[in-house]
DNA sequence: GCCGTTTTCGGCCCGACTGTTTTCAGTCG
C-alpha cells in the first residue's frame, strides 16, 4: 500500500474522530503522522510490518498497529466503527471552507445532513439557518463552496514554475516604489514547494495606502480588494492570488518569519519558544515573564533570539530543522553559483528548440565549465529519434565544436531509452563513442514495481550508464511516479558508481526531495539537470537547485559543483 | 495520540477573522 494511501485513510479517521467530539491534540495527531507518512520517502507499510514505523516522528505503537491493521485487512478497526455513526460523506462536508467537524457534526445531528448533496438542498430551502450560528452569510458561503468543489474539487495548487515568476515581477515593482522600504516573497513560493496555492508578500512600509493602491494598480492585476492597513489582495490575469502583507519597518523580519511558514515549522517552533518563557507571533517576540517584547526588523534576528542557527526557507517544513539549528547540525546548503556544469539537454537534433551551437553559447554565458549534449536516443519516437548513424555524426559535430569554444568542455552524449528489458536502445560499440550517458525511461510505465526495478537497476548496472535520468517518470501534477522500489535503486547507484539525476524541470523535480535525500543518504551520487530543450530554460537549474536545498544536500554530496577535471574522474567510464 | 536538556504524566502555538452575537466559538493560515 502506498504511502499516500495510508496517510489519506489516517487524516480521514482523525476527521471521524474530530466529528466524534475528540480532544484536539489527539486529531492533530493523525493529521500530523498522516503528514509524515505521506512525506516518508521509504515505504511505511514495510517500516510497520519491521515494527519500525514508530521511528517516523509522531507515529507512536497505537499508530502503527493501525497502519499493520490497515496494509494488512484494508482497513482500520477504529474507523469502521466510527463510520458506522458518522458517514464517510460528512467528512466531505468538512472540506467546505468554514465548516469544521463540530459544525458538521451539528448540521448532522440537527438537519440530518450527510453530505455535500444533502448540505446544498439545505441551503437553498433555508433550512440551514435554522441551525445556532449559521445565517444568511453562512447560507451563501456554503452555495458557493459547494458549488466550487463541486466543480474543481478541493483548493487547487500550481506549479512553482507559474507563481514564482509573478510573485517576483510583483515584488520588482513593488520595491520600486518610493513609499516602500523593503519587499520579501513568503509562503511556500520562498521556500520552493513544488507547488503553491497563492504568492504571499510583505512590504515594508510606514503608507499602507499608498503601497496597497500600488498592487491594485499593478499590469498584472485584473481584480484587486480593498485594501486596508494590514495588507491587501489582487489576482492576476492568469488566476493567481497575490497576498500582500503591510509591516512597519522595525517588524518586517517578524512578519517575514510567520509568512513563509510552512504552519508546521512554525508550530515547532514557537514550541520551542514556550520552554524558554517566549512566545512567538507575527507581532514579536514576547517575554512570558516581563510582558517585554521583542521586534525584529530582520528575519535572521527571530532565530537569533530563539538561540537557533538561521534556518533556510527550504529546510522550513517542520521536520528535524529546528532541532538541527539548535545544535549546530543544519548543512551548508548546495546554491546555484556551485553548480558548474549541465549534463542534460537537447537541441534541434530530436525535440530541442535551439541548435547545438545555441545550447553550447548559452552555457558558455552562465559561466558553466561543462555541458552534455543529450538528445533522445533511436527509440524515443514522436519523430524526433536519432538513429546511431545520426548520433555518431552528431559526434564529431560536437567534437568540433568544442575544440573551437574556449573555456567549457563540450561533452558528446545521449539520452538513452532504457528499454523494458532494462537494457539502453543504442548498442554498445555506439554508447562506447560518447563522453557521458544518461539512461531515461520513457515508456511502459505501467509494469510492476519489481520489474520496473530490475528495469533500472539493469540500466545502472550496465557499464556505460553513467547517469540516470528522472528516476521516477513523475509530472507534478498531472502524472503520478510509476512504481519502483527508490531504496534499491539507490543503493544500486551507490555501488555501481551511477549517478542519479535531480530533474530541475520544474514539471519534473525528478528525484524528488525525498527521493534525493534517500538516494545521498544511500550515497549515490546526485546530478542537478535542467533537461533543457531551449535556451531559456536552462534556467531551471534554479528549481533543481531548490529540491536539492530542500533535500538538505551540500555542494560536496552533487557531482557537478565539480570543476571539469574532477568531475570527469567521477564518471563510471572514467572509472572503469 | 505523542513525547521528554523541566517530564513516562501532563503538557501539547498564536492571532486574526467571521458571523452571529451581546461575549464568543469555530475556523483558518
Amino acid at each position: 500500500m502506498r504511502n499516500t494511501e495510508i496517510a489519506a485513510a489516517l487524516s480521514e479517521l482523525g476527521t471521524l474522530y474530530e466529528l466524534d467530539g475528540a480532544v484536539r491534540y489527539r486529531v492533530n495527531a493523525y493529521r500530523e503522522a498522516a503528514r509524515v507518512i505521506r512525506d516518508s520517502p521509504v515505504s511505511v507499510e514495510e517500516l510497520a510490518r519491521e515494527g519500525r514505523a514508530t521511528e517516523l516522528p509522531g507515529v507512536g505503537k497505537t499508530l502503527e498497529e493501525k497502519i499493520l491493521a490497515l496494509v494488512d485487512t484494508g482497513s482500520i478497526p477504529a474507523a469502521d466503527k466510527l463510520k458506522e455513526r458518522f458517514p464517510v460523506s460528512l467528512v466531505e462536508v468538512t472540506q467546505v471552507p468554514g465548516i469544521g467537524a463540530r459544525t458538521a457534526r451539528r448540521l448532522h445531528e440537527e438537519l440530518g445532513i450527510s453530505g455535500l448533496e444533502q448540505l446544498k438542498e439545505a441551503a437553498e430551502s433555508g433550512r440551514l439557518r435554522g441551525v445556532r450560528g449559521m445565517g444568511q452569510r453562512a447560507e451563501e458561503n456554503v452555495l458557493a463552496a459547494v458549488d466550487r468543489l463541486e466543480r474543481e474539487g478541493v483548493a487547487e495548487r500550481q506549479l512553482l514554475s507559474q507563481v514564482l515568476p509573478v510573485a517576483e515581477e510583483v515584488a520588482d515593482r513593488l520595491r520600486e516604489h518610493p513609499a516602500v522600504a523593503d519587499v520579501m516573497l513568503a509562503g511556500s513560493a520562498r521556500r520552493m514547494a513544488e507547488t503553491c496555492k497563492d504568492v504571499d508578500l510583505i512590504a515594508a512600509t510606514t503608507d499602507p495606502e499608498a503601497v496597497g493602491a500600488a498592487l491594485a494598480a499593478d499590469p498584472l492585476a485584473a481584480t484587486a480588494g480593498a485594501g486596508g492597513d494590514a495588507g491587501a489582495r489582487m489576482m492576476t490575469h492568469n488566476g493567481i492570488t497575490v497576498e500582500l502583507r503591510i509591516a512597519k519597518p522595525e517588524e518586517f523580519g517578524n512578519l517575514v518569519q510567520h509568512f513563509t511558514g510552512s504552519a508546521e515549522h512554525n508550530v515547532k517552533l514557537r514550541e520551542r519558544a514556550v520552554g524558554r518563557g517566549l512566545s512567538v507571533s507575527e507581532h514579536g517576540i514576547k517575554d512570558t515573564d516581563s510582558g517585554e517584547v521583542t521586534l525584529c526588523a530582520a528575519e535572521e534576528e527571530v532565530y537569533e533570539r530563539l538561540e537557533l542557527a538561521y534556518i533556510e526557507p527550504e529546510l522550513r517544513e517542520g521536520g528535524a530543522e529546528i532541532k538541527a539549528a539548535a545544535n549546530g547540525k543544519l548543512p551548508k546548503l548546495v546554491t546555484r553559483e556551485d553548480i558548474r556544469g549541465d549534463l542534460h539537454c537537447h537541441t534541434t537534433l530530436s525535440d530541442g528548440h535551439n541548435t547545438l551551437e545555441e545550447m553550447a553559447e548559452a552555457a558558455r554565458e552562465r559561466g558553466y565549465s561543462y555541458l552534455a549534449i543529450t538528445d533522445h536516443s533511436a527509440t524515443h519516437g514522436f519523430g524526433n529519434d536519432v538513429q546511431p548513424d545520426a548520433l555518431l555524426a552528431r559526434v564529431e559535430e560536437v567534437r568540433a565544436l568544442d575544440r573551437k569554444i574556449n573555456g567549457m568542455k563540450l561533452l558528446a552524449g545521449t539520452e538513452t531509452n532504457i528499454l523494458p528489458d532494462g537494457s539502453p536502445d543504442y548498442e554498445d560499440d555506439v554508447l562506447g563513442e560518447l563522453d557521458w550517458v544518461i539512461a531515461s525511461v520513457h515508456t511502459s510505465f505501467r509494469i510492476s514495481e519489481k520489474a520496473m526495478t530490475d528495469r533500472v537497476v539493469a540500466a545502472i548496472e550496465h557499464p556505460l550508464v553513467d547517469c540516470i535520468g528522472h528516476l521516477t517518470g513523475r509530472m507534478i501534477l498531472r502524472r503520478r511516479p510509476y512504481d519502483i522500489d527508490v531504496e534499491r535503486v539507490a543503493e544500486a547507484a551507490a555501488a555501481n558508481g551511477t549517478m542519479l539525476e535531480i530533474n530541475g524541470n520544474p514539471n519534473r523535480r525528478d528525484m524528488s526531495e525525498q527521493n534525493a535525500r534517500l538516494a545521498a543518504d544511500a550515497g549515490a551520487t546526485i546530478v542537478i539537470n535542467t533537461d533543457a530543450h531551449r535556451v531559456g530554460t536552462m534556467e531551471n537549474i534554479r528549481y533543481g537547485v531548490a529540491t536539492a536545498r530542500r533535500a538538505w544536500l551540500t555542494a560536496d554530496q552533487i557531482a557537478n559543483t565539480r570543476g571539469w577535471r574532477t568531475f570527469a574522474r567521477l564518471r563510471k567510464r572514467a572509472r572503469a
